[in-house]
DNA sequence: GTCTATACGGTGATAGAC
DNA sequence: GTCTATCACCGTATAGAC
């Protein structure tokens, strides 16, 4: 509960967002984060893999709190994703495309070399893909044709990111929302 | 073309692909390669980048062909997208979910901090963009529709890899292969 | 709890012999 | 072309004072 120690995973987030998890070292995130300086190790005796968990885990259910509040806001489940997608792709370019898709660069760097920090972001995608299942499946969708649904509109999401990202343009992911926007219409219309 | 310099370049490659780029040492890569280790230098007097820069344009020339010729086995490109990405999936499970997607690690990790490499990997994506593109022209779809369905077939399968890799399955782009091929079909009976 | 100082290894990079 | 030796630096992690 202690606000530096908050501080510091905050930071963490921020950083390995957009640096990915090699390339933010401890005292980077000391000096950002403005902690003390002395109590990285106090507040994170494992280190940085402690530190690197606890930003997956924060940045995990924020971001699927993010999902579920943004797909309540409209009814209808094509238009609703459609118009998350496409404020994803506002945020990416207002973040200079230093920002969107919080796990995806640690996800990808420790996909098979550092199964702590695997497993911590498994469980945050799986939190994702669940918020939007439960969307389809509020809206008539079967629970089967929702949950397969589901990971495909979070491949395309993660994918589009990955796009706009390199691209530098928030255009991919316009194009994702519109395609998912029409599949889930038609989908909804059986 | 010596085979030194060419073994050097490939086994970055290999080890960008499952590590990403900062995870992935110059010692390392000359232990793996078996390269002579006092050739890094010679061959690439401006250092990592150079190296890494090299390996995104072999790892995304080698890709788009791949992309290519893999589309090229089936007429209908419902199918062939498809079997294509039913491939990827059976690659990622045979690899142990360390390789799959060459370039998205290195892409996500200097998107917004390594200019140099980000045009690297933007050029060998547009790569890829291209070869799906030609494939659904070839096919009859106009050459406007191809290209807003190239970059949202990218996007799926490159986040149907992330989510495969992360999970430990290659479920996600089993999935991934469902749809698009569901979508393709549904796209060319128009 | 927080500080400073430091140990120790690995990194990218360079120099110079052969 | 290739080798070995070495540089300076930065990374994580630790020790011990306050």
């Amino acid at each position: 509960m202690t606000a530096a120690r908050d501080q510091i995973i905050e930071t963490a987030c921020g950083l390995m967002e957009s640096q990915g998890f090699h390339a933010t070292g401890l005292n980077q995130i000391v000096k950002e984060s403005g902690a003390p300086k002395g109590s990285l190790y106090y507040y994170f005796p494992q280190g940085k893999d402690e530190i690197a968990e606890a930003a997956i885990a924060r940045a995990g259910s924020a971001t699927a709190q993010r999902i579920t509040a943004s797909l309540a806001e409209l009814d209808d489940p094509a238009k609703a994703v459609s118009a998350f997608v496409g404020a994803i792709a506002h945020h990416v370019e207002a973040s200079g495309f230093r920002s969107g898709g919080p796990l995806m660069t640690i996800a990808m760097e420790t996909a098979a070399t550092n199964t702590r920090l695997n497993l911590a972001c498994r469980a945050a995608y799986q939190q994702f893909q669940a918020a939007f299942e439960q969307k389809l499946i509020a809206s008539g969708f079967s629970a089967e044709r929702a949950a397969a649904l589901a990971v495909f509109i979070l491949s395309a999401i993660e994918g589009g990111i990955i796009l706009s990202r390199t691209y530098h343009s928030g255009d991919p992911l316009r194009r994702v929302a519109a395609e998912l926007g029409a599949l889930l219409h038609a989908a909804s219309r059986r």
